[in-house]
RNA sequence: GGGCCGGUGGUCUAGUGGUGAUGACGCCGCGCUUACAACGCGGAUAUCGACGGUUCGAAUCCGUCCCGGCCCA
C-alpha cells in the first residue's frame, strides 16, 4: 500500500465535499435494516422551515453526530433519522410577511395559491437546511428522512387526535385563550412572552345606580374594557365597603347596571380594593365570574382582530383597536368626570411570540388536551431513572411544569397545517370523527359534511416525532428495531413545548419511553455575550463557516473549549483555535508519513515493548491508553468536551510536543536500528488510532488524514472504534517520564534565566538527588540533552563541586546547571524569588505540624506527609543558600 | 413575587473537604531548532463574589447578603 503524500497546508475546502460524497455513495450511514440485538438511534429534531440552521442547531447536531459515529464505528447498529417540521404558524407568518414586501395581502389570496405560496417557501429552505445538514458532515440516515406533512405524518396525527378524542383528553369547550390578534388565531401558553412593562393605572368612577352621591373607585389598565363589565368585586371582609354588597353601579360610559359583589381573591391592597369584572377578557375575572352564577352572561365586546365591536359597546366607540379605544375612553371620562387619577404601574405584558402583538385573553370555543393524565407517566419516569435528563438539574424545572401543567389548546385558526380530523354535520347537527376523512356522517349517514376550519398545533405532530418517523401507527421493522430510541439532544428553550410533550405522547401512544437520555445543549453567546438569536441577528450562517474555516473546525469550535451543556460564548477566538488544532494534526500526519516503512501493512496492533525499549515509546502507548479510556468515559457521560479536551491535550502536548520531539532521535537513526523500529511502529500506531478516536469530532480531515497512512477498509467512517485494552498502561514509564521533562524544564529555564541565546548549545549539569534518579537521568541523557538544548549534559556526583560560571536551580529531583554567557554576571534574582516562594510554604506547613488538632486528628499518612513535606523544604533551601552563598556561613539571600 | 443555575488570572474554563488551584485564549520576552510562525520555548497575571459558620483543615459543606443569567407567575 503505498503512502500518498499530503498538501503542505491544510486546505479544509476541497476534502469535505470529496469525503461528504464518498461517504453518501457507500451508505456508510444507512441504518441497517432489520438489525438484531441492542441499537443506538435517535431522531434529529426535525428543523423548522421557517428559517435555515443557525449555530444553535449545528451545536446539538455535533453533540448528536460525534455520538453517532462513534457507535457506529463500536459496531452497534446505528440509526439517525433526519426530517424537517412544517411549523404552521410560524411558517405561514413568515410568507405572508414576504408576501406584504410585494403588496400581497396572504389571507386575500385564494386557498390553493395561498398553499402554493408556502409550498414554494418550504421547498427552498428544505433545501438550503439539506445543503446545511450536508455541508457539515453529520452522519444522517437520508433515506430514512421524514417530513412532518407527509402522508405518514398526517396518518399519524389524525390517528392520535382520535385515539385521544375517544379516550375523551382531546375536547373541544369555551376557555380562556390567548388570543393574537393580529395573526386571528388562539395560540398556547407557551406562544406568548410575558415581560414586565411600564403601563398606566386608571382609578375610574362608578356611580351607585340608585342615584345617590358617589359610588365606587376601581383601578385598572385596561379603561377599554369597562364596556364587557358584568360586576364590581370587593374582598368580603373590607369594611369599607361592607355596606356596598348588593347594591348597583352604572358601568361609565355603557350605562348598563352591574352588582358590586363580594370575592375572597380580590386583593383589599391592590389600588383602592375593588375590581370590575370582566369575565370575557381576564382570566381572574372568569373565574370569579364562574363562582357567581346569578351575574348577567357577558357580551363579546372584541371581534378577532381586537377591535371594539357588540351589543354593549357604544356606536361611537365601535372600529376602534385596543389602544385607540384606550384613549377615547379616558377622554370621555375625563369629561365625564368618572376618572379619578391615574398612575404610572409596572405590570406583565403578554406578547404573542409570533407576532409580537399585545395577546388579548379571550373566551373562545376551541380543541384542547387534557394533560393531566398524559404528564402522570412521564412525570413518574423522570422521578424513577428511566428517563435520564442531562444536566440533571433541568429535571427541577421539568418537574415544576409538569406538576402544575395545564390543558394544551391545539386548534389554530390559520391555513397551513393539518385540519383537525372532526367533520360537523349539518343534518343531524353531529360530528364525525376519524382518522380516515368520511364520506358520510357516522351518526345519521347524510353526506352534509363540513370539515372543521381549524387545523392543528405543529407540536400535536411533533410530539408524536420518536415513533412517528419511525412508522408508526403501522408496526414497521424500523419501529420495533429502533424504538424506544437512546437520546434526544436539544436546546432546552424546547423542553416544554416538545421534549415534555413526547415524553406523555411516547408513554399514550406505545407504552414505553421515547429515549432514555435527554441531552440539552447550553444556548450560544456570541462575543458579547448576548445569546444568539435570529431576533438579534447575531448568529452566522453556518455555511458561511464551513466555508471560511471548514466543517471540522466548526464542528470542533463549537465543542471545544466551551462545555456544550453551558451557556458561553461561541466566536472568532473558539474558530482558530480548531482550526489551529486542526493543522497541527494535518502536519503530525505529514510528519509521520516518511517513517512509514514503504510497503508495510495496515496497522493490526500496538508494537510489543518491554523494559528494554525507550521510554518514549512506553510511555506514549501508555498516554495513548489512559485517552482511549477517557475519551470513552467522556462520551458513556455525554460529555463530549471532556473527550474533546482529552484529545485535544494528548494529542498536542503528549503526542506533538513531547514524544514526537523525543523520538526524533530514534527516529532519526542515531539510536540504532531496533530503536527506530520500535519508534516507528509505535508512532505508526498511535498516530493512527488517534485518527479513529478524532473521527467522530472531526470526520473530513481525519478521514483525509487517516487515508494517507497504511489501512485496512474503505473509509475510517466505518471502521472500527479502539478498544480500550489494546494498549497497555505502563506507570513506570509515565513517573519517569515527569521527572525526565522537569529535568528539562529546569534546564530550559535556567537557558531563559541566564539569557542564553536561542542558537547557542551552552554546556549543563544535573546532580542528581538520589541514585535512582541518577540511574534514569544517566539513561534519558540524551533526550534532556536534545530537548532542553544544552550539550554537553554532564551527571555530577554526590560531592562534586559546583561548575564555575554557570546559574543554576534547585529542585526536588536535584540540582541543575547551564553555562553563563562569558559576559553575563552571576545572577541570583530567580533562586532568591525561589527562596522566599519556598520559605512562605516551609512557614505554613510548619505552622500546620505546630497546631496540636491536625496531629490528632488528620489522618497520620498525611501528617507524616507533610512532615516530609517540611523535610524537603528545609533541604532545598539550605541548597538553595549554599548556591547564592558558595562556601559562606552567613545567612544567604536578601 | 416564586424557583433554578452561575460568580475561580484581562476573557472563557477545570476542580464537591487534604492545603505550592487546571487548561485554553489574550498579554510580555526570546526564536523561521530540517511536520507545523495557523509554530516552538520561557514568563507574568487569581485575597477562588462578600460576610459569618462547621472542621485539625474550605474554592469545595452550611447560613445570610450582593451581582449576573434563565424559567415560571
Amino acid at each position: 500500500m503505498s503512502s500518498p503524500t499530503l498538501a503542505t497546508r491544510f486546505e479544509p475546502k476541497e476534502l469535505e465535499g470529496r469525503w461528504q460524497t464518498a461517504w453518501e455513495q457507500s451508505h456508510a450511514f444507512h441504518g441497517p435494516d432489520s438489525p438484531t440485538g441492542p441499537t443506538f438511534s435517535f431522531v434529529l429534531p426535525p428543523p423548522n422551515v421557517t428559517g435555515v440552521l443557525t449555530l444553535g442547531h449545528m451545536l446539538g447536531d455535533t453533540v448528536m453526530d460525534i455520538l453517532a459515529r462513534q457507535h457506529r464505528m463500536q459496531g452497534i447498529p446505528t440509526l439517525w433519522v433526519p426530517g424537517l417540521d412544517h411549523a404552521g404558524l410560524a411558517t405561514q407568518v413568515e410568507v405572508r410577511r414576504r408576501l406584504a414586501k410585494q403588496g400581497i395581502r396572504f389571507e386575500e389570496l385564494p386557498r390553493e395559491q395561498a398553499l402554493a405560496e408556502v409550498e414554494k417557501w418550504r421547498s427552498e429552505h428544505e433545501r438550503r437546511i439539506v445543503e446545511q445538514t450536508r455541508g457539515a458532515g453529520f452522519s444522517v440516515d437520508w433515506s430514512r428522512f421524514r417530513y412532518t406533512m407527509d402522508p405518514a405524518s398526517v396518518r399519524a396525527t389524525r390517528e392520535a387526535f382520535v385515539a385521544l378524542f375517544r379516550e375523551g383528553l382531546v375536547y373541544r369547550g369555551e376557555r380562556m385563550v390567548n388570543w393574537d390578534p393580529r395573526l386571528r388565531t388562539a395560540i398556547s401558553d407557551l406562544e406568548v412572552v410575558h415581560t414586565d412593562e411600564e403601563a398606566t393605572l386608571y382609578r375610574l368612577r362608578y356611580v351607585w345606580a340608585d342615584g345617590t352621591i358617589g359610588g365606587i373607585e376601581v383601578a385598572t389598565v385596561r379603561p377599554e374594557t369597562i364596556f364587557g363589565d358584568v360586576a364590581v368585586a370587593v374582598h368580603p371582609d373590607d369594611a369599607r365597603y361592607a355596606d356596598a354588597l348588593g347594591k348597583y353601579v352604572i358601568v361609565p360610559l355603557s350605562h348598563r347596571r352591574v352588582p358590586v359583589i363580594a370575592d375572597p381573591s380580590v386583593d383589599p391592597t391592590f389600588g383602592v380594593g375593588a375590581l370590575k369584572i370582566t369575565p370575557r377578557h381576564d382570566p381572574v375575572d372568569r373565574e370569579i365570574a364562574l363562582r357567581h352564577p346569578d351575574l348577567a352572561d357577558p357580551v363579546e365586546i372584541f371581534d378577532d382582530g381586537a377591535r371594539l365591536t357588540g351589543a354593549w359597546v357604544p356606536t361611537p366607540f365601535h372600529g376602534l383597536d385596543r389602544e385607540a379605544a384606550r384613549t377615547r375612553v379616558v377622554e370621555e371620562l375625563e369629561r365625564e368626570q368618572l376618572l379619578v387619577g391615574q398612575g404610572k404601574y409596572r405590570h406583565s405584558v403578554g406578547r404573542s411570540e409570533r407576532s409580537d402583538a399585545l395577546i388579548e385573553p379571550r373566551l373562545s370555543t376551541q380543541w384542547f388536551v387534557r394533560m393531566s393524565s398524559l404528564a402522570e407517566p412521564a412525570v413518574a419516569a423522570v422521578r424513577s431513572g428511566e428517563i435520564r435528563i442531562h444536566p440533571e438539574r433541568w429535571t427541577l424545572t421539568f418537574f415544576r411544569w409538569m406538576e402544575r401543567i395545564e390543558d394544551w389548546c391545539i386548534s389554530r385558526q390559520v391555513l397551513w397545517g393539518h385540519r383537525i380530523p372532526v367533520d360537523h354535520c349539518s343534518a343531524c347537527g353531529t360530528d364525525t370523527v376519524s382518522v380516515e376523512p368520511p364520506t358520510k356522517c357516522e351518526h345519521c349517514g347524510s353526506n352534509a359534511l363540513t370539515a372543521d376550519p381549524d387545523v392543528l398545533d405543529t407540536w400535536f405532530t411533533s410530539w408524536l416525532w420518536p415513533f412517528a418517523a419511525l412508522g408508526w401507527p403501522e408496526r414497521t421493522a424500523d419501529l420495533a428495531a429502533y424504538y424506544p430510541t437512546s437520546i434526544l439532544v436539544t436546546g432546552r428553550d424546547i423542553m416544554f413545548f416538545w421534549v415534555a410533550r413526547m415524553m406523555m405522547s411516547g408513554f399514550r401512544f406505545t407504552g414505553a419511553r421515547p429515549f432514555s437520555d435527554v441531552y440539552f445543549t447550553g444556548m450560544l453567546q456570541d462575543e458579547h455575550g448576548r445569546r444568539m438569536s435570529k431576533h438579534l441577528g447575531n448568529s452566522p450562517d453556518p455555511l458561511d463557516l464551513i466555508a471560511e474555516r471548514g466543517a471540522d473546525a466548526m464542528r470542533f469550535g463549537l465543542v471545544f473549549p466551551n462545555p456544550t451543556s453551558e451557556d458561553g460564548p461561541f466566536g472568532r477566538p473558539a474558530l482558530d483555535g480548531a482550526r489551529n488544532f486542526l493543522t497541527k494534526l494535518w502536519n503530525l500526519v505529514r510528519f509521520t508519513l516518511p517513517y512509514v516503512p514503504p510497503g508495510v501493512g495496515p496497522v493490526t496492533g500496538p508494537p510489543a515493548l518491554t523494559f528494554a525499549d525507550a521510554l518514549e515509546d512506553r510511555w506514549i502507548l501508555s498516554r495513548y491508553r489512559r485517552a482511549v479510556e477517557e475519551v470513552d468515559n467522556a462520551l458513556r457521560d455525554f460529555d463530549p468536551t471532556r473527550a474533546a479536551t482529552v484529545l485535544h491535550s494528548f494529542v498536542w502536548h503528549d503526542l506533538a510536543d513531547r514524544y514526537v520531539e523525543i523520538a526524533k532521535e530514534s527516529l532519526n537513526g542515531r539510536r540504532g536500528e531496533p530503536a527506530l523500529r520500535a519508534s516507528r511502529a509505535t508512532l505508526l500506531f498511535v498516530v493512527e488510532r488517534t485518527l479513529r478516536l478524532l473521527h467522530p469530532f472531526v470526520p473530513h480531515v481525519t478521514e483525509e488524514l487517516w487515508h494517507a497512512l497504511p489501512h485496512e477498509g474503505e473509509l475510517l467512517a466505518t471502521t472500527t472504534w479502539p478498544a480500550e485494552d489494546e494498549a497497555p498502561t505502563d506507570s513506570v514509564a509515565e513517573v519517569e517520564m515527569e521527572t525526565v521533562l522537569e529535568s528539562v524544564r529546569l534546564l530550559r529555564n535556567l537557558r531563559a534565566d541566564e539569557q542564553v541565546p536561542s542558537g547557542s548549545i551552552p554546556p549543563g549539569w544535573i546532580r542528581p538527588a538520589g541514585p535512582e534518579v541518577e540511574r534514569l537521568l544517566t539513561q534519558q541523557l540524551s533526550t534532556i540533552s536534545h530537548l532542553a538544548r544544552v550539550h554537553p549534559l554532564t551527571i555530577l556526583g554526590a560531592g562534586s563541586p559546583t561548575p564555575a560560571g554557570s546559574g543554576s536551580r534547585v529542585a526536588p529531583l536535584g540540582e541543575c546547571y547551564v553555562e553563563r554567557p562569558a559576559a553575563r554576571p552571576v545572577d541570583t534574582e530567580a533562586l532568591t524569588r525561589e527562596r522566599e516562594k519556598l520559605s512562605a510554604l516551609l512557614e505554613k506547613t510548619r505552622a500546620r505540624l505546630g497546631d496540636a488538632g491536625f496531629r490528632a486528628r488528620a489522618p497520620p499518612e498525611l501528617v507524616a506527609e507533610t512532615e516530609e513535606k517540611a523535610r524537603e523544604l528545609e533541604e532545598r533551601i539550605r541548597r538553595i543558600d549554599e548556591h547564592m552563598n558558595p562556601g559562606g556561613s552567613g545567612a544567604g539571600g536578601s
